[in-house]
DNA sequence: TCTAATATCCAAAACGTTTTGGGAGGAAAA
DNA sequence: TTTTCCTCCCAAAACGTTTTGGATATTAGA
C-alpha cells in the first residue's frame, strides 16, 4: 500500500492528498486537516501521528483547493504597464518588485506578474484577469496618467495600490516619493552652489512623477525669487539616449545654463556620456543632478550627484499596504515616502 | 433577479458563477460550460444566448476552480535565486523575466515569482512550492552551482528549464548565452588590435558563466599561441565595485597589461570609473572589452565594447521550453544562443 | 409506421480542501 | 443514578468548474 503510493507518485506524478494522509493514518480527512491546521480538538498522540505520516509521504496541502473552498488565494497580482517598453525603467522597477516579494513571501501572499501589454491582457481587461485568478489584492506600476484603463482598477472592489500615481479611493492606495520635495532638494543643492540657469530635463509628461518633480523645480526657483523660464525645460522619455539628445537641445539653445537637473539617472548619464563627446566638463561648465540613484550613479565620472528613492521600501510599503487592505486591517490610504540628496562629484 | 445579482456583485464583490448564468439562461451549467468552451453540441441560438448573458453579467470562469478539476493550472513559476542580493544581475534579469513573462503571456500561461531568499523559502523547498501550488513547470535563474537544492528540482519530475547552467535531464532543459564563444570573440577581437597581455576579470566562480568565460577566454589566447597566465585573472563578484577593486589589484600588480576583458558591463563600467580617478586612459593606456550589452554601456565614456547576450529571447525560449515539457509537445534539451561582438570606442 | 441516427441537452461525479454540525464516550457535577 | 460537560472524532456539505454517460426529441431511412 505505501509501496504503491510511493510507486504512483515516482511514476505518474500523481500528488499526496488529504484523503491518502487520513488513510495511512486510519482517521478521517477533518481530523487531518484539523491537525495539520492546529486545531484544538485533536488529542496530542493522534496530531503527532498524523504530522510524522504527512511528512513521510511528503504531504503537500493543494493551494488550488485550498484557495478554492476559503474563497482566497493568498495571491497578489503585480501589474507591470511597460514591461515590454523593454530598457527604460527597469533600475527602478526591479527593487521595487525585489522589495514587494519580499514582504509578500513573509506575509505568507505569492505574486503574479501581468501586464498591459502581453498579448493576453489586450483582449481581457486587467480586472478580468483579476477575477479570473481570484486575486486578492493587486499592484500597479510604470501606468500612466493617460491609461485608459486605470480607472477600472481604481474604481473596482479589489484591493490595490498604485504606485507613483496618487490615485486614492475606498479600495485603492498608493505610495510614491515626494517628487515635488526630492525636486526641490536637488534645485535647492545647485542654488547653494550660485547657479542661477538651471536646465531641467523631465521625463514624459504622462507620468505623475514628472509633474511633481517640475513642480519641484519651480517652487524651488521661485523660493529663491528666481524666474521660471520654460525654455530651460524639456521633456524626454527616461531613456538616456532621449536625455543626451534633449540636453544637447536645451545646451545649444541656451549657452548660458550652468546646470541641469534630470528627473531620472538614465537620462543624466546619458547626457554625461554626451557632453564628453563635446568636450563640456561636468561640473565645471555644466552642474549635473540626477534622481533615483541606480547602481551605476556612482561609478560615471564624474559620480553623480542624485536624489535617491527609497525603492526596496516603496515595495514594501506596497505589499504591507495590500495586504492589509485584503485582510481588512488597515483601510485604503496613501504614503509618501522621503527622498534624499547624495551629493557627488557632479555639482 | 438580475438586479439583485448585480447588486450583489457592487456591495459583496461576490463574482458570478457559471450557476448565475445557467440560471439565468435557463439551461444546465453543463450547457454553460461547453457553449462557453466551444463544444459542438449546442445549438446556434442556445450559445448565441449563452455568450449573451455571460457578457451581460460579466461572468468570468474562475481559473482555481478550473484549475482543481483539470488538475493543471496553467502557471509556471520563476524561481530568482539571488533577488535579494539586491544591486547584481537587474540588467541581465529584467529582460530575460520580460521575454519569459511576455512568451508565456502569447501560449496562455501565468507566471508566479518566488525566490531562494524571502523567508518562506527557507522554510519550505523550492520543490515543495511548487507542489503546494501545483504548478505546471518552473524556470530558474541566478542559480549557483553550489546551490544546495538545485538538484531537487532537476531531479524532480517538474518540468523545468534553468537559465545560465548547463543541467539536463529527462524533465530539466537548459538555455543559455553560448560564454565560451562569447569570450573567445571577445579576446580575439583584442588580439586583432595587437594587444598581448589581456588580464581577465571574472565574476564569481560559482557561476557556471563565469566558467565557461574563463575557458574561452584561454582558448583564444591558445589559438593565439599565447601564454595562459593566471596572474592576469581576477575574480570579482559582477559588481561595479568589485570590477573596479579587482582591476586596480591586477593592473597594479602587473603594469604591461594593455587590455582587459570583463566578464560584466558592470564590473567594467566600475573599472571604467577608477581609471577616470587615475588618469589612466581608455582605450589608449588600456582596452576595455565587457559583457552584457546593458543599455549603459553605449553611454559610458569611451562607449564600451562588449559581447552582446539576446537576453529577452533566452526569456522567450525558456518559455517555449517549459511549455512544451510541460503539454508534452517536446522533450527537455539544451540550447545555446549566439552571443554577438559589438565594437565601440573602448578598444 | 417503425427504426436508426443525429442534434441537443442535462444530472451527477469528480477535483482536494475547509467547515459545519453533530455524535460517542468518559468524567465531573447534581 | 442521572445530567451536564468535555474531549476527540467524523460524515457531509460546500467551493466552481469540467467531463462522463446517458436521455429526450427530432429527423432520416427502411
Amino acid at each position: 500500500m505505501n509501496l504503491l503510493t510511493f510507486s504512483l507518485l515516482g511514476v505518474f506524478n500523481v500528488p499526496i492528498t488529504i484523503r491518502d494522509v487520513a488513510k495511512a493514518a486510519g482517521v478521517s480527512i477533518t481530523t487531518v486537516s484539523r491537525a495539520l491546521n492546529g486545531y484544538p480538538d485533536v488529542s496530542v498522540e493522534t496530531r503527532r501521528k498524523i504530522v510524522r505520516i504527512a511528512e513521510t509521504l511528503n504531504y503537500r496541502p493543494s493551494s488550488v483547493a485550498r484557495s478554492l473552498v476559503m474563497n482566497r488565494t493568498r495571491t497578489i497580482g503585480l501589474l507591470v504597464s511597460d514591461l515590454s517598453k523593454g530598457r527604460t525603467g527597469h533600475y527602478f522597477m526591479f527593487q521595487v518588485l525585489y522589495g514587494l516579494h519580499d514582504r509578500l513571501a513573509e506575509l505568507g501572499y505569492d505574486l503574479i506578474l501581468f501586464s498591459t501589454t502581453s498579448k493576453r491582457q489586450q483582449q481581457i481587461s486587467y480586472l478580468d484577469f483579476c477575477t479570473e485568478r481570484r486575486l486578492d489584492g493587486v499592484c500597479v506600476m510604470g501606468i500612466r496618467l493617460d491609461d485608459p484603463y486605470i480607472h477600472e482598477v481604481v474604481d473596482s472592489s479589489l484591493p490595490s495600490v498604485v504606485i507613483d500615481l496618487p490615485l486614492l479611493s475606498d479600495t485603492c492606495g498608493y505610495v510614491m516619493t515626494d517628487n515635488v520635495y526630492g525636486a526641490r532638494l536637488a534645485v535647492r543643492h545647485l542654488l547653494s552652489r550660485d547657479h542661477k540657469n538651471i536646465a531641467f530635463i523631465n521625463g514624459h509628461s504622462q507620468a505623475a512623477v514628472s509633474r511633481d518633480r517640475k513642480r519641484g523645480y519651480e517652487e524651488a526657483l521661485r523660493e529663491a525669487d528666481l524666474p521660471v523660464d520654460e525654455s530651460l525645460q524639456r521633456h524626454a522619455d527616461y531613456t538616456a539616449d532621449g536625455g543626451a539628445k534633449a540636453f544637447e537641445d536645451v545646451y545649444k539653445q541656451n549657452r548660458s545654463i550652468t546646470a541641469a537637473f534630470f528627473a531620472s539617472d538614465l537620462m543624466a548619464l546619458g547626457a554625461l556620456a554626451w557632453c564628453k563627446t563635446q568636450g563640456i566638463a561636468v561640473p565645471d561648465d555644466v552642474a549635473f543632478v540626477g534622481f533615483d540613484d541606480i547602481e551605476l550613479a556612482q561609478f560615471s565620472s564624474p559620480p553623480l550627484t542624485t536624489i535617491l528613492q527609497r525603492r526596496y521600501e516603496m515595495g514594501v510599503t506596497a505589499a504591507n499596504m495590500v495586504v492589509a487592505m485584503t485582510e481588512g486591517t488597515d483601510t485604503a490610504q496613501g504614503r509618501m515616502l522621503a527622498p534624499e540628496l547624495l551629493i557627488r562629484q557632479s555639482t
